[in-house]
RNA sequence: GGGCAGGUUGCGGAGUUGGUCAAUCGCAAUAGACUGUAAAUCUAUCGGCUGAAGCCUUCGAAGGUUCGAAUCCUUCCCUGCCCA
């Protein structure tokens, strides 16, 4: 077993604040001493179906606590996924069925034992206890915080200036997940920089009702692969964790030069020094950052799937992109015999059945700015109707390509 | 409850002496060029239909006034500020 220091060095990595890390270290010792493990919460509103590799960093953290022993606790926030959390919004979240929360709830469930060990993780959902809380007790747990605290926050205090909207249901959100902390009594609580708020009002409550207050870790917030904005669904900027291996190889190549460090550090398990050697690498010039990138490709294609994948995606893309040659497997798009006259088709419609457009208007553009192709050949013109056989190659765009069958 | 300001195409935000507005501009997005499917840059597009004329539906909602309204009037809904 490792000692509370050494547990400390392990965690720390990635960490971009402790609140505290003396008591952290004090927990660790006791825990060391007493052969009690610490119980490490995480808080997760299941407000999306997909889970991204944004969401993996502070699971991966998790993961460093169990192997290290430590109890996980997972809380699904059926009841907060409700309410929506106002931190790092600009607007009130729509609220989510209970159904819809409890659906997309069993699909994160599957995808965080992809990272944690089922078997040693306690799942448990908020809205077991909130669903029974009293308005008394409601008012009881607003009385704990003030007004003025909540609007000191940036997130309230630029909408209350912005003059945009703040619903007063968006104030119990910090009380509720701090709450949680209450109920399921935890040691540390981790959560993105973003948290912290929530999670220090969750160590006010612990102390309030004669508990220890829990130590806050804080993760940094994943830049998506735009390089602008956090990983988020919702701004379609994301990298799910169950994409096919060259999805995601893709994708990552596809990341600004400037994450690759932070993606190393937040969501592989390269050593620190070996990520310094590779930035230090790209720096003076002894590595090309597309090798680099290339080598994140791998880590993370063989973490959620495995090696082969990983090379075969490499690969792939390599021949795709270097060499300008087709990708392996295209999708195949049936043609009906109805949609075609003396074996042609009209190029917009094709775009529009297979889905490259939305609309008419929308093909029209791409063809007129030179994206799609058949068989090598641009089509220039819209009012071209290419005779298709099967076999042939449609593409339109950078990416979407279709095999078209006949 | 009262006073004031406002609700415009994904977002921000022009446009309200009525026609020249599918609606300036910025961001985002899409496509092309350049590249390492990086960044930066340049170019084009960015409501829908129409196999290029032209047409149709949009400016919180519903009515109304007009030959004609995003622009005027009425009612309603929503938001913010101030006062109670």
């Amino acid at each position: 077993m490792k000692t509370a220091l050494e547990q400390l060095e392990y965690l720390k990595r990635g960490v971009m604040d402790l609140v505290s890390e003396k008591e952290l270290l004090f927990k660790l010792e006791r825990s060391v001493k007493e052969k009690r493990p610490l119980r490490i919460k995480l808080g997760i509103d299941p407000t999306a179906p997909d889970v991204h590799l944004g969401f993996t960093v502070p699971l991966r953290k998790l993961k460093q606590f169990q192997e290290l022993g430590h109890q996980i606790i997972i809380i699904i926030g059926s009841y907060t996924a409700m309410v929506g959390d106002p931190s790092g919004k600009n607007a009130t979240r729509p609220q989510l069925s209970y159904e819809m929360v409890m659906e997309n709830a069993k699909t994160y469930q599957k995808k965080i034992f992809m990272i944690l060990e089922q078997k040693k993780t306690e799942v448990v959902y908020n809205g077991d206890w909130f669903s029974k809380f009293s308005f008394s007790e409601v008012i009881k747990l607003a009385s704990k915080i003030t007004v003025a605290s909540l609007l000191e926050h940036d997130y309230f205090d630029n909408r209350y200036k912005a003059g945009t909207p703040i619903a007063l249901h968006e104030f119990l959100y910090p009380l509720m997940q701090g709450w949680d902390s209450v109920v399921v009594k935890a040691d540390v609580e981790l959560g993105g920089i973003d948290q912290r708020f929530n999670v220090i009002v969750g160590r006010d409550l612990q102390r309030e009702s004669g508990q220890e207050p829990q130590v806050g870790l804080f993760l940094p917030i994943l830049m998506g692969p735009d390089g602008k904005n956090k990983m988020s669904k919702s701004l379609n900027n994301y990298i799910a964790i169950d994409e096919p291996p060259k999805e995601m190889f893709g994708k990552l190549m596809s990341i600004p030069d400037i994450l690759m460090p932070s993606y190393f550090e937040l969501l592989t398990g390269v050593p620190l020094p070996e990520i310094k050697e590779l930035e230090q690498g790209i720096k003076n010039g002894t590595r090309h950052p597309k090798e680099v990138k290339k080598r994140l490709g791998r880590e993370l294609v063989t973490l959620y799937h495995n090696e082969a994948a990983a090379l075969a995606a490499e690969a792939e893309f390599e021949n795709v992109f270097k060499q300008k040659a087709l990708p392996a497997d295209i999708p195949e798009f049936l043609i009906k015999k109805e949609g075609l006259k003396e074996g042609k088709i009209w190029i917009i419609k094709l775009l529009m059945d297979t889905g490259s457009a939305g609309n008419k208007s929308e093909a029209k553009r791409l063809v007129e700015q030179g994206a799609v192709y058949l068989n090598d050949t641009r089509i220039e013109k819209t009012d071209t109707d290419p005779a298709v056989k099967t076999g042939d190659i449609l593409k339109a765009g950078k990416r979407k390509y279709f095999k078209l069958k006949v």
